[in-house]
RNA sequence: GCCGCGGUGGCGGAAUUGGCAGACGCGCAGGACUUAAAAUCCUGUGGCCGUUAGGCCGUGCGGGUUCGACUCCCGCCCGCGGCACCA
């Protein structure tokens, strides 16, 4: 670093420190649990990429190397654990480019992380090291496909699915963002293919519902619930007009879902998903040509042109109509890519008037719209002039006034607020009374200022229209001083819950009744029911890649037939179902699997029929977040090679009670984990059913010119050349004293050189080290610090810990002596934020080894208590100084110390009215 | 559009239940050491006014509650992240 770096030169000791903690076992998971003394701390598993360790990567390790130092000083026995979450792609791509087997580079990529990650010193036992590549892993994996295939929770079929041209495999739908693979940002397009999928979608209901019992961040949660996306509503059948299908078991009638049933009474036509399988059949010969065409459209279009983009909505006529099952009108069914088959039934009734979606597809297409339901309080303004005698007082009869606007040329503007049962009765009052009226809006203006009937529509749309039928125009809007947005011209249909109308027996009812009401008759009638449904979808698992764990299935043509080859799943006794060398990598989208012969080459485990074309395996492999679903429960028992972790093991170890790492995993690995943990409780192997119990994520690192780190811009800071320069102390502390750990925050280099000047203060401390019995103001300074560090290491604010720690270096470099005792329990607090320097020094001090394994310090609580403190003196509510009083002191004493301070004289002139009091904290005194 | 999170000095960020806003670090300025620079150490550092004492302003904006608001309430603005024709 320089020539006068104090003597503390990090590259001396910690790579000697290194070796001896691993020699010496130092981070051995306990064998002996006690169960409340159990500890499993757990970081996201890498993937080892051969780019090696990121910054980011240090800093959540470090925030759980320095839990798990601080539970075990606690007596903790702690479990804490790092493996590799090694399939997956880029190995497989590089292999495709250089012929070098993803075994290869993979294992090449570990040995540099496991190096990388020991020379931050990082506290992991890596006896319990996993890597998913390997077939003493990936053989559970395949168990856990055979278990949910036992139980039903895996299948295959023939469906729609994202297929990435560019990494030639499938995806899921978690994997495809914004039409765009996640991870090569490749167009995605759909195809039909023949897959393997995960019954996810049973456990939808509990997988929303058991997050409340979780503590994970808020977003993450939300994140979750999003993505399952539940949704209550009913299932409404509609009746296809004049069409009786020849095959009766089907019914001649159409279902769709909707969450508002409420509005059944303005569905005014159906729409169904271009692929919705009734539509050929309803469709009539003179539309036939036009819906094939739309049809054929549709399914060129990408997934990203038919969401986000594509705003417009287009669709057709199919030529029939359907019959709406409670007021027996006869509607148009059409079909438009706007609906979407794999949501809900693929089809939806159109109620125009309060959905905007329907509302723009209907006014394109010139359908009719429906008013059914309007807000229980219209707001209409109503301008002075118009009326005669005291307006306010007038209206004020029909609802709340409210003056929005105080005189100009116009008078008062007043804003009333009429509850729909009154509007009538409003209107024909004002038609009585109104002093003047002309077609261009007359002198008085009526409008729903954003919560009202701002749309109604007989075909035809109107700038802005209210229920009397009086224009209202955008300039009387301005002067009532009604926002512009809401004096839109665009038409928008009322979605928020009212009263409804023109509903029949419904009329009246608020949303929620009008929705409760229609269920019970529609379930009466038998014409529709209650449901939930679910945005959440099974996950498909089958990639056509190599580079992952295979399928362990079989197919059999002598069990089943040529054309319908017979499932039989691997035996148990067979696993793993190994990996093949004799492979080609060159994608073909196909996985490369399918041509190798020794991979192929297997006997029915069911009738031992054998032969090319006769029997074969299965060629596509899992996708990796299987892998990744179920490693926090191998890390328990990671050597077992008769279950995937033993109960005892399980029992010990799990749940996870601190997790920690990136918020990209907000849905995919962290739901899919949340899965698997279902079923293992479902299937008996646990008796819990949420592995995570707190999860943290830790922010993003961004560069020093404030942009993500990026080798396009190169701006990437690499954690190996700031060991180098700083040892690995300073990297460690450094990465917690940026800010809070789930905040994105830059780098900079300049702050990194801070926390390396304050370790080499701290090394230059011990030449001052005496063995001397402590102040009692030195007693209190070690307390305090003990009892801080701890509660700031539980919440994970590491950064206000080192700001404590500076503090206490700052005050022994002012002093002459450090006493022993207090030098010996800094020592140890900091040690599990700065591993390497706090065991050289406790070395050096005869401490015995090691520094990590001695107990965390106990504090005395009234030590940690002043016994002198600062209070504000505030005279009415200005802090105008500061007295030091003991603590605990009261309010008498308090004041009389007030006034007996000179510079608060001035201030106490006057009459004292009042004197608030808060002991240890303020006195604020009120003077005339 | 919907949901979630956030907005505090030149910068990263501190601030139990409402009770001294700006801890700690960076940067900057001045000083010490040095032939000099670097490194190190010391002092100062929210803005404005004032020689000092001290005063006024100040936590995105506008209101409110309170003796007292970064903190609580109402109404906005801006930024980040997620979701998005989900019926």
């Amino acid at each position: 670093m320089s020539n006068r770096d104090g003597g503390y030169k990090p590259a001396e000791f910690e790579k000697k420190w290194q070796k001896r903690w691993q020699e010496e076992d130092v981070y051995k998971t306990p064998t002996k649990v006690d169960p409340k003394q159990k500890f499993y701390c757990l970081d996201m598993f890498p993937y080892p990429s051969g780019a090696g360790l990121h910054v980011g990567h240090v800093e959540g390790y470090t925030a759980t190397d320095i839990y798990s130092r601080y539970m075990r000083m606690r007596g903790f026995q702690v479990l804490h654990p790092m493996g590799w979450d090694a399939f997956g792609l880029p190995a497989e791509n590089y292999a495709v480019k250089t012929g070098i087997h993803p075994k290869t580079t993979t294992e090449a990529a570990i040995k540099t992380f496991t190096s990388q990650i020991n020379s931050l010193g990082l506290s992991y036992d890596w006896d319990r090291e996993i890597g998913t590549h390997r077939p003493d892993y990936y053989k559970w994996t395949q168990w856990f496909f055979l278990l949910l295939y036992k139980k039903g929770l895996a299948y295959k079929k023939t469906a729609p699915v994202n297929w990435c041209p560019s990494c030639q495999t499938v995806l899921a739908n978690e994997q495809v963002v914004d039409g765009k693979c996640e991870r090569c940002d490749a167009e995605v397009s759909q195809k039909d293919m023949d897959q393997w999928f995960l019954k996810i979608t049973a456990y939808a209901d509990r997988l929303l519902k058991d997050l409340d019992k979780i503590d994970w961040p808020e977003s993450t949660k939300e994140g979750q619930r999003n993505w399952i996306g539940r949704s209550e509503g009913a299932i409404i059948k509609f009746e296809i007009f004049n069409l009786k299908f020849e095959n009766s078991k089907e019914g001649n009638y159409i279902e769709v879902f909707t969450t508002r049933p409420d509005t059944v009474f303005g569905a005014t036509y159906l729409v169904l998903a271009p692929e919705h399988p009734l539509v050929d059949k309803i469709t009539t010969n003179e539309y036939k040509q036009e819906v094939k065409k739309y049809q054929e459209q549709t399914k060129k279009k990408t997934a990203l042109q038919r969401s986000a983009l594509e705003k417009d909505k287009t669709g057709v006529f199919t030529g029939s109509y359907a019959v709406n099952p409670v007021n027996g009108k006869k509607i148009p069914i059409w079909i438009a890519d706007y609906v979407m088959m794999t949501y809900g039934t693929g089809a939806i009734m159109a109620v125009p008037a309060h959905d905007q979606r329907d509302l723009e597809f209907a006014l394109k297409y010139g359908l009719e719209v429906a008013e059914v339901v309007v807000p229980k309080a219209a707001k209409y303004i109503v301008i002075e002039k118009s009326l005669e005698g005291d307006v306010e007082k007038l209206l004020a009869k029909y609802g709340q006034v409210r003056i929005t606007k105080e005189e100009d040329d116009w008078g008062k503007f007043f804003e009333v607020s009429v509850a729909y049962e009154k509007e009538e009765e409003f209107i024909e009052f004002l038609k009585a009374n109104l002093l003047e009226e002309s077609d261009d809006g007359g002198s008085w203006y009526a409008d729903s200022a954003g919560t009202t009937n701002k749309v109604v529509f007989r075909g035809k749309v109107f700038n802005i229209l209210n229920k009397a039928g009086f224009k209202a125009f955008k300039d009387y809007g301005r002067q009532a001083g009604i926002p512009e947005d809401q004096l839109a011209i665009e038409p928008k249909a009322y979605t928020a819950d009212g009263v409804n109308v023109n509903s029949d027996f419904l009329n009246g009812l608020e949303t929620p009744k009008a929705k409760e009401a229609i269920i019970k008759w529609l379930e009466e009638k038998g014409l529709g029911k209650r449901q939930v449904t679910y945005k959440l979808r099974d996950w498909l698992i089958s990639r056509q890649r190599y580079w992952g764990a295979p399928i362990p299935i079989i197919y059999c043509t002598n069990c089943g037939s040529k054309d319908k080859p017979a499932i039989v799943p691997v035996p148990e006794k067979d696993l793993p179902v190994k990996l093949p060398d004799d492979v080609d990598f060159k994608p073909t989208g196909e996985s490369p699997l399918k041509y190798s012969k020794t991979f192929h080459d297997v006997a029915c485990p069911v009738c031992g029929a054998k032969g090319e074309g006769v029997v074969w395996r299965e060629s596509d492999t899992m996708d990796t977040f299987v892998d990744s679903s179920w490693y926090f429960f191998r890390f328990t028992d990671p050597k077992n090679d008769k279950e995937f972790a033993s109960k005892q093991a399980i029992k010990t170890w799990m749940p996870v009670d601190l997790y920690v790492g990136g918020a990209e995993h907000t849905v995919l690995h962290l739901l899919y984990s949340r899965f698997f943990t279902k079923v293992l409780k479902d299937e008996g192997y646990i008796d819990f059913d949420e592995p995570f119990m707190k999860l943290r994520h830790q922010g993003l690192i961004l560069a020093e010119d404030g942009r993500k780190m990026s080798k396009r811009w190169g701006n990437v800071i690499n954690p190996d050349d700031e060991v180098k320069r700083f040892g690995a102390d300073t990297v460690r502390m450094y990465e917690m004293f940026m800010g809070p750990l789930k905040d994105a925050k830059p780098w900079s280099t300049a702050g990194e050189r801070g926390v390396y000047r304050f370790l080499r203060k701290v090394w230059v401390l011990q030449d001052k080290v005496a063995d001397q019995k402590p102040s009692e103001e030195e007693e209190r300074i070690i307390n305090k610090l003990i009892a801080y560090a701890g509660k700031g290491i539980e919440t994970l604010s590491m950064n206000t810990v080192i700001a404590r720690f500076m503090e206490f270096a700052n005050y022994y470099t002012k002093q002459k002596e450090v006493p022993l005792s207090v030098w010996r329990r800094f020592l140890v607090i900091m040690a599990p934020f700065a591993p390497h320097i706090t065991e050289e020094l406790w070395s050096r001090v005869g401490g015995e080894f090691s520094i990590h394994q001695q107990p965390w310090p106990e504090y005395d609580a009234n030590m940690v208590k002043d016994e002198q403190v600062e209070m504000a003196v505030a005279f009415n509510g200005k802090t105008r100084g500061i007295i030091t009083m003991p603590a605990d002191a009261s309010e008498e004493m308090v004041l009389e110390m007030v006034k007996q301070t000179p510079k608060f004289d001035k201030y106490l002139k006057g009459k004292v009215q009042k004197i608030i009091f808060v002991k240890n904290k303020i006195i604020n005194i009120l003077v005339e």
